[in-house]
DNA sequence: CGCTTTTTTGAACGGCGTTCAAGTGCAAAA
DNA sequence: TTTTGCACTTGAACGCCGTTCAAAAAAGCG
């Protein structure tokens, strides 16, 4: 039945995202997956093609929880913002506004790596390889509407008043927070990792944001 | 013999780098090494450990590639820095000798990883895994080299003042940097690859550059 | 119910990293 | 020169991996 198809479908997915969680990439192997759900290896390949395409689904969704998680996170950061700019520990300027923004939106990020470590570890070694498996339907969709979040913030950026420009920032804005975690959080003590990576994070974010104030040479 | 035996690791490690640039970290194996080089698999373990020693060891050569060629670099950026002063092409402020020196060490790199795009390629998809064995010697001492000369060049910005930010600016450029080149070079079209990544690298480099001399809110 | 089609199954296959008993070369001892 | 000792090399063998596909089971159908 196609109930039960999808079922199984998502079942094998929280067992990969379990495997992840449990230990890493390494640990999400065909026969044990095919164990946990109580299917053969067999079902996973007629089902997702290879091993590769049921870990990028199971990446996509990890993805899909970050997007929820930012979506559901713009009201409280305006709310955030605008108590800071009330309690005078920011000032009220745009460029005030656009960094404090963009913290908040990379504050969001680094709680989700901090929170989900294990799988986001996984799906940043996993996309390196792409492997044989085509990316499924909607992944590409999932990292625009996270790039375009930071677009909507960069809006009222000088520097980011022509549309192509500002979807360029945006794109390296996260790349450079995604480095910044590749490097640093996963990386050294386990119990700084947060720390550290934010402290890297709020210098370059900062600079960037007050940066996109200033006139170019 | 000794010398024979320094002579083995280096055409093993030739030969890990030969494999790299053919067909990635994937087409490093144990048995291709061994036949490539005309010794048996049981050498790699009594020189390397595993497979995973070869590859940092191959990894650790090509991080000193990059360091000769960061190093050996310094003095023309240093040249072409003068000549767009005095062409007028770029201002003659601290400031915008401190962007446009980034902007060079960052050319620098991508020209670096457009030559080298195979290897570095395996050098990034390895570094997450870690595994068993352990980090060689000297290997972070090429890291720091890198972000050293970074910071060298940060001495100029008004921000990077303190030692500690400065050593945490230039560590969190460099991941930016890092960030942007594997989600943007090693992704998409190869043909327009160097261009994409190296328009996103100019935004942020420029951005933080600039941002390095706004006083803080 | 029999017949056809679809789906599931899991033993088998090739390839991988890794091991280690047996072999090899070579310098020191006799 | 011959013998001994030993450090190093070897490659067949082992266990595990992803993947396949003929056979079995299940589902659809008149």
């Amino acid at each position: 039945m196609t109930l039960e198809h999808d079922t199984v479908r998502e079942t094998l997915i929280d067992a990969t995202i379990a495997l992840m969680d449990e230990g890493g990439l390494q640990a999400v192997k065909a026969r044990a997956l095919a164990q946990a759900v109580g299917v053969s290896v067999g079902t996973i390949y007629n089902l997702f093609g290879n091993v590769d395409g049921l870990v990028l689904a199971a990446n996509q969704r990890i993805y899909a929880d970050l997007n929820t998680v930012g979506q559901a996170n713009i009201g409280p950061i305006e709310e955030r913002l605008a108590q800071r700019i009330a309690q005078g520990l920011v000032g009220d300027t745009a460029r005030d506004r656009v960094r404090e923004r963009l913290l908040g939106l990379s504050e969001v990020y680094v709680d989700f790596v901090a929170a989900n470590a294990s799988r986001w570890s996984a799906v940043l070694t996993f996309d390196r390889n792409r492997s044989t498996a085509e990316t499924p339907e909607g992944y590409v969709e999932q990292l625009d509407a996270m790039i375009g979040i930071i677009g909507r913030v960069l809006e009222a950026a000088p520097r980011c008043a022509d549309i192509g420009v500002r979807h360029q920032t945006a794109r390296a804005l996260w790349s450079s927070v995604h480095g910044i975690v590749t490097l640093t959080y996963f990386s050294g003590d386990v119990a700084t990792s947060r720390d550290r990576t934010w402290a890297l994070i709020v210098i370059l974010v900062s600079a960037v944001a007050d940066g996109l104030f200033v006139e170019p040479a």
